[in-house]
DNA sequence: CGCCATCTAGTTGTGCACAACTTAATTGTG
DNA sequence: CACAATTAAGTTGTGCACAACTAGATGGCG
C-alpha cells in the first residue's frame, strides 16, 4: 500500500488531527472501494438487462414500467411515480415513447383532469408473455439461487431505507450545522 | 395477487410447458421486486453522494474520477477508463467539466499523441482535504459498520464478475441460438 | 518505404435521473 | 362565490451511460 502522505497543500494542524486524519484516510481508500463495486455492479445488471430486453424492445426503466402495469393493469401517472420512486419529469417523456411503440395508451382522467392513466394496450398485455422467460435468465446470469436473490433483495432494501432516511437527515442537517469545520 | 391468467394471445401449449409458465409467473413477480429494490439502492446511494458532494460541487460520477486521481495523481484517460470501466464517450465530457472546474488539466502525452495525460491542478489535489469527510458521512448514512459494508461490497463484485461473464455469454449465445421460440 | 489494421480520444444521438419551473385543474377558506 | 394554496402532469436544462461513428496517431508487414 503506497504510504500515507499528504498532498499538496493540506495538512493536519495538529497531533490530534493528524490521528484522525490517517483514519480518514483510510476511509476514503475503503470508500472508493466501495463507489467502484456499487457503481460497477448497477451498471452491470443494467448491462444484463438490457442485452436480454433487447429482445422485447424496452429499456431497463421502461421495463419497469411495465411490470408494475402488467400487475396493476392500469392506474395513473402518479401511482406509477410512488411505486417507481420516479417523477413526471422522467416518467412523461418515458410513457410517450412506450406509447409511441404502441404498448400504453394515456387518456386524462374524466374525474380529475389533472390526472392521467396509463393504460395497456393489447400489445402491451400480449409483450407480457414473452417477458415471462426475462427473470430466468436474469437470476442464472446471477448465478445466485433463489434463497440468496432474496437474501440480497432484503438487504438491499434495508440499505434504501437507511439511506433514505440518512438523506432527508443530512438535508436538514445541512441547514442547521456549520458543516465539518 | 390477482390469479394467474394467461394475457393476451399467450397461451401454453401443453400441460407441462403450463406447470413451467406458472413457476415463470412467480419469477416475474419476483424479478419486480428485484429490479424495483436494486434500481431503488442505487438511486437512493446516488441520492446521499449527491447532497454529501453538494459541498464539494462534484457529482458522483466525477467523485469516482477524483478518487482515482487522488491515488495515481496523473493517468491517461485509457487508464482511468479502465479502472472506472468507463468509455471515452463518458469521460470525455466529464473530464472537460472537470477542466472547466479548475480541478484537472488534459494534455495530449507528447510520447504518444493519441493520448491524453489527466492530472490534478494544485486547486484539485487541495479539493482531497475537504473529501475526507465524505466517506464517514457516507457509511453514517448507511447504518452499517465496516465489517458489513465490506462484506456488502465482496458481495456486490461477485455479483459484478458473474453478470459479466453473462453478458458476455448472452450476447454471443444471442447468435447462436434463435432466440426463446 | 507504403499501406493497412489497430488504438486513443472525441463526437453524436438516444434514453434515463433529477432539479427547477410552467400550466392547468382542484381544493380549501374567507 | 372568489381567490390563494395545493396538486398532477409536462417542460427545460444539466449530467451520466452507452452505442455507433469519426479523426488522427501508431505499428506491423509486405
Amino acid at each position: 500500500m503506497a504510504g500515507k502522505r499528504y498532498p499538496g497543500g493540506m495538512s493536519p494542524t495538529d497531533p490530534a488531527a493528524a490521528a484522525a486524519t490517517a483514519s480518514e484516510e483510510d476511509w476514503l481508500r475503503l470508500d472508493r472501494q466501495i463507489c467502484f463495486s456499487l457503481h460497477a455492479a448497477s451498471r452491470a445488471f443494467n448491462g444484463v438487462y438490457r442485452v436480454i430486453l433487447k429482445d422485447l424492445g424496452l429499456t431497463y426503466p421502461q421495463y419497469l414500467v411495465m411490470l408494475v402495469l402488467w400487475e396493476r393493469g392500469e392506474l395513473p401517472v402518479k401511482k406509477l411515480g410512488e411505486h417507481l420512486r420516479l417523477d413526471s419529469g422522467t416518467l412523461s417523456p418515458l410513457l410517450k415513447r412506450l406509447e409511441a411503440a404502441g404498448l400504453v395508451r394515456r387518456e386524462r382522467s374524466a374525474r380529475d383532469e389533472r390526472s392521467v392513466e396509463v393504460r395497456l394496450t393489447e400489445e402491451g398485455v400480449a409483450l407480457r408473455g414473452r417477458a415471462l422467460q426475462v427473470p430466468r435468465r436474469i437470476v442464472a446470469a446471477t448465478g445466485c439461487d433463489l434463497d440468496e436473490i432474496r437474501a440480497l433483495r432484503e438487504h438491499l432494501d434495508d440499505l434504501t431505507a437507511a439511506l433514505d432516511t440518512a438523506a432527508a437527515e443530512a438535508m436538514t442537517a445541512d441547514a442547521a450545522v456549520p458543516r465539518a469545520e
